[in-house]
DNA sequence: GCAGACGTTCTTTTT
DNA sequence: GAACGTCTGC
């Protein structure tokens, strides 16, 4: 255990075994380059680490982390290290664990979110909280903020409850306490009243004894601001500070290392401002630009040598992020040759976009390169679609991640507010998530009735419930409903007493209703939710007590993703920051897809710098082979529209790419002073590529053959700005959509598959058909759900 | 109180 | 096009 209050306070840490000071000890430096070094060995005062992708920063901190402990300079929980994630952080305990052994245990690693929850706990009653506080989730701060703004008479349409949890979300991010909050920010949110609706979401909370994650950042800057002894205690115990991801830090967490730090300086912060992509979540990139204003003495070194990607892809991710002017400046380089340049592939539309992609796999598969080094990296979520559509026509396995997680289902938050019932009578969001869960005929009236009694008495919910007093005016269907809710829940609270807790929950799935509620429903999801459900319990008996799972869970939304099989990534580029594969598909390069035109809209050039990050992020992820593609047409929304090729595509260097494929409009409209194509007034009547059945037929046969001679290599060289492929653009629109086309397809249909037949798949199993469309069928399979697959992929049954 | 119909909106996401 | 939220009628 690795409480710093029960441990001596060591005055002068010294490791007389360790032999403190000799280099020729240090084995694990062996191996560093000059710059790691300098890194590692820079132990004290204030250091930026500014490390380019694939330069080996990992390595850096957990060297400079056992370096610290093997120096003497501190003991293991003398020493914090904070991470974004935690799966970060699990990875650099590891790390650390195989460098120092046993001695690792004692180290302060966490989340910013899971130390402050640490620090917090134990000085809660100073912030208005009790120790046992709550944390809550998203689907609790909506409903607290729609209760906050019904009671302030706030029109909710005008104002979404979803709309003030941004606002308070962003504030807190920045550190602003309700006071706080400048006039012409509050003046945006609820005509003026943003700060009153804040301070009252705030009081809501102190009610509720909870906190949501904005409030564990804050509230423990407030803790350390009001209470100087407090933090004191804490800036001795932390002599050394290390933070990963610097650039994703907000402004709240700035200010929460800045407390700790400022003391003794000892700080060490590790990132890359290139990669800084979260800024639409408060990541603030100027705090790495002023680290060294604000620590003058600060050493900043620069990791600029890459072990991870060949000098195409160096060379082409470092012209591309040098259009951006807000940098500090790295570039990065290898002396492990050129390797393979990058190719670019124009394609006709985002259908043979997939086809290309799936094509391109499928090649280097059959070379015997393994599916697992291979991800398509899109721009955002929906994106996938058109990759798994493809991916299961042809039986390729793929996995998605990211995406909805566990905890974040339906079925397992239910379960999880019931839970939290169980130990916490007083969790009123809670109670409301499943009072009607499985449904027992209690409304919106009837629980308005509960909240609004148990408000005036002072009461949790869940005891104003059990009160006859306050049910009596409700009807006796209600009544009724509410004493068995109340019954069971103590029931199992009294349960936990003499039962192991993985028993009782699983009791109360099934006395709950909620494991009867997912049986009963015959949607293709249900069976999904059971074994969620299952999994769920299995999860809860890893730990010691209820209370100690529910705090996991709040903090820790993530669950191991089991890897193994031989499969396809496909994420966002949010999603692929940190990893890297041998190759990587960069599909959608168009304007208005990425860089997204939102992002433009809303931020202008910061906007489009950091979507200019993100193209650098992406392709950095590759080791050997980066591909990058776009469609000359995509349906947006319900709408075909002519996209432009990515200004990044321009942005790459001749001589680094390879350019392949027929690529529509490609070429000139840069010069012509082009628009998003979502802005034009008509985009759809003047470029529309299938104006008649006839063409769109010819283009789809030439974009096949197309396809099929560039997997054979055929490359087309680009000049800068600008290229020399024809632009293959059909007449004015007129005729006969792709849409229509493809339903006289379905009408001239043969297929031996009938709508409802049971057929069997290699991969999903057996399931319905549900719809045909020429060779293409959508089956709903049992427990895999719907998916669509090509028809010569199954077998009737 | 609830189920089905309609209208609206369509980045990125961790904690 | 589809997923989500709100509205309306039973």
């Amino acid at each position: 255990m690795s409480d710093p209050f029960s441990l001596p306070e060591a005055s002068v840490p010294q490791h007389p075994a360790r032999g403190a000071g000799a280099s020729h000890a240090h084995a694990y430096l062996d191996g560093l380059n000059a710059e790691q070094r300098a890194a590692v060995e820079a132990l004290d005062g204030p250091v930026l680490v500014l490390a380019g992708a694939g330069t080996g920063k990992t390595r850096v901190l957990t060297t400079r982390l056992a370096h610290l402990v093997d120096t003497g300079r501190a003991r293991p929980w003398q020493i914090l290290a904070v991470t974004f994630t935690n799966k970060a952080a699990r990875e650099m305990r590891e790390r650390v664990g195989r460098l120092i052994g046993a001695e690792e245990s004692g180290l302060w690693f966490g989340t910013f979110h899971s130390l402050c929850a640490r620090i917090l706990r134990r000085h809660a009653e100073l912030v208005g909280l009790t120790s046992t506080f709550t944390i809550l989730d998203t689907d609790d701060q909506v409903r607290l903020a729609k209760q906050v703004i019904q009671a302030a008479g706030v029109d909710e349409k005008r104002w979404p409850p979803k709309v003030l949890v941004g606002a308070i979300q962003r504030w807190k991010d920045k550190g602003w306490q309700p006071g706080q909050v400048p006039g012409a920010e509050a003046h945006e949110v609820a005509r003026g009243r943003g700060a009153d609706l804040y301070a009252a979401y705030q009081k809501r909370l102190k009610e509720l004894n909870a906190a949501d994650f904005g409030d564990l950042l804050m509230e423990c800057i407030r803790l350390f601001r009001e209470h100087p002894d407090v933090l004191a205690d804490w800036q001795r115990r932390f002599r050394y500070i290390l933070v990963d991801e610097y650039q994703d830090t907000n402004v709240a967490q700035y200010l929460w290392l800045r407390l700790l730090a400022q003391a003794h300086h000892n700080i060490c912060c590790v990132g890359d401002d290139d990669q800084s992509i979260y800024s639409w979540r408060g990541a603030e990139v100027g705090n790495i630009l002023r680290f060294e204003k604000d620590f003058p003495e600060a050493t900043v070194i620069r990791l600029e040598r890459n072990y991870r990607s060949t000098g195409h892809i160096l060379a082409a991710a470092g012209a591309v992020i040098a259009n951006n002017e807000e940098r500090l400046g790295k570039t990065l380089w290898t002396d492990d040759g050129e390797g393979e340049k990058v190719r670019v592939q124009g394609c006709w539309d985002g259908d043979e976009e997939a086809r290309f992609v799936s094509d391109v796999i499928e090649h280097l598969r059959a070379q015997g390169m393994s599916l697992s080094d291979m991800a398509v990296l899109v721009r955002a979520g929906h994106q996938t679609r058109a990759f798994e559509d493809r991916f299961v026509t042809i039986g390729m396995p793929y996995r998605v991640v990211g995406g909805l997680r566990f905890f974040e289902r339906a079925e397992v938050r239910d379960a999880l507010a019931y839970m939290r019932l169980i130990i916490t009578p007083a969790d009123d969001l809670a109670f409301e998530r499943v009072v009607n869960v499985p449904k027992r005929g209690l409304g919106d009236t009837s629980v308005q009735a509960v909240a609004v009694a148990a408000r005036a008495a002072g009461l949790p919910m869940l005891v104003a419930a059990a009160d006859p007093v306050v049910v009596g005016g409700l009807r006796p269907k209600a009544r009724a409903a509410l004493a068995d809710f109340t019954r069971m829940i103590a029931g199992w609270r009294e349960a936990l007493s003499h039962e192991p807790h993985g028993e009782v929950v699983r009791q109360m799935l099934d006395e709950s209703g909620l494991t009867g509620m997912w049986q009963t429903e015959k949607t293709p999801e249900a069976q999904g939710r059971l074994d969620n459900l299952k999994e769920l319990v299995r999860t809860v008996e890893e730990f010691d007590s209820l209370p100690a799972f529910l705090e996991h869970v709040s903090l820790v939304m993530d669950t191991d993703t089991r890897a193994g099989e031989d499969m396809v990534s496909i994420m966002t580029l949010h999603g692929a920051k940190g990893l890297e594969f041998d190759t990587v598909f960069l599909p959608g390069w168009e304007e208005g897809v990425f860089p997204h035109e939102r992002a433009l809209e809303e931020s202008g050039r910061d906007g489009l710098e950091e979507e200019r990050r993100l193209a650098y992020v992406g392709i950095t992820r590759a080791r050997r082979r980066a591909v990058i593609s776009f469609a000359a047409n995509r349906r947006v929304y319900n709408q075909w529209l002519s996209a432009v090729p990515s200004r990044f595509v321009e942005e790459l260097p001749a001589e680094h790419v390879e350019l392949s494929g027929q690529t529509g409009v490609y070429g000139g409209n840069r010069a012509a002073g082009w628009q998003p194509a979502g802005r034009r007034a008509d985009p759809y009547a003047q470029t529309s590529p299938y104006a008649q059945t006839e063409v769109y037929d010819r283009a789809t046969r030439l974009a096949d053959d197309v396809t099929a001679r560039t997997i054979d290599g055929t490359a087309v060289r680009v000049e800068r700005g600008g290229m020399s492929v024809a632009p293959r653009r059909p007449g004015p629109a007129s005729g006969r959509t792709p849409g229509q086309a493809a339903a006289a397809a379905r009408a001239a249909d043969t297929s031996s598959f009938k709508i409802g037949m049971r057929v069997s798949h290699a991969k999903y199993g057996t399931g319905f058909i549900e719809r045909i469309e020429g060779d293409k069928l959508q089956v709903v399979f049992d427990g895999v759900g719907r998916k669509k697959v090509i028809d010569r992929f199954v077998e009737p049954v």
